[in-house]
DNA sequence: TCTTGAACCTCTAGTTACTAGAGACGTTAG
DNA sequence: CTAACGTCTCTAGTAACTAGAGGTTCAAGA
């Protein structure tokens, strides 16, 4: 058996973190001590990794709980999975064409401005002021 | 003068987002008619163009506070807009490179599921399980 | 001028995924 | 047995909004 700490440090959450998941039904309720406190066996510290793995590749814990759903029901379809990890990757693209897009914005403000000017006349500012100099839609 | 709707149809920033900003500092709090409505100036509507272009390029409210409050001093030293626009571009990029390798396993775990088999052997769930089988730190 | 419907007002609370802190209680090594 | 550390619950705070309730004001047409 493990207490909450023991799963902070192996797995790297935080415990209040893991208190939280508890509260989202990621986690299941453990057995409590006489005292109160929590008990987790290994299947809770493997469900505990698996949150943390999926939280680490940017799935919500929405997309989470349906995934955990799916992990405790072996013989249905994991049509659903695919879909959740589809959409995410869907997602994490997405993200990247616009931060790209802003990336080649930036590039464009910080290069064109030395931070030895006066505000009155700092390409930052100017081109946060006009849309117009800008070579992307973002 | 603007009524504030006015201002959100040009801008394209909704009106409680508006007051929002006003409560924040960013917006400066503008004359009212005797009813109690806010009525903008040409300057209230530049100065919310410049705060919806720099959120658009990813910048927080507190940057754009020191942003906004340097460009009311124009005989100041544009240091620091040089320096929050750096620090921005290099957050920027270190978010894509995260992003990167998120997709890098997210490509492999979608690949590797036709979503037509059982929750049981789904690559999608076994690889969520197990961060050994992936190829990037992440 | 009156009316009516859209726009506006303030205030509270909800969103996401946590994080911090207060004050009290439990556990364990020496 | 006691000190020190771990854990408990609860509240509130974070970023940047968004939604809704309940009430007031504005503007345009009759
Ligand atoms: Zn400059
Ligand atoms: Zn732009
Ligand atoms: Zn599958
Ligand atoms: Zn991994």
């Amino acid at each position: 058996m493990f207490s909450i700490g023991a799963l902070s440090d192996r797995t790297g959450v935080k415990i209040p973190t893991i208190r939280y998941y508890e509260e989202m039904g990621l986690m299941p309720e453990p057995e409590r001590t006489a005292g109160n406190q929590r008990r987790y066996t290994q299947a809770g510290l493997d469900r505990l990794g698996f949150i943390k793995h999926a939280r680490d590749l940017g799935f919500t814990i929405e997309a989470i709980r349906a995934l955990i759903d799916l992990n405790d029901r072996p013989d249905h379809s994991c049509a659903t999975a695919n879909a959740i990890a589809t959409a995410q990757l869907d997602d994490v693209r997405a993200k990247i064409a616009r931060l790209q897009r802003l990336e080649t914005e930036l590039v464009r403000i910080a290069t064109h401005c030395d931070g030895k000017g006066r505000a009155s006349d700092c390409y930052v500012l100017t081109s946060l002021a006009d849309h117009g100099l800008c070579e992307t839609a973002h």
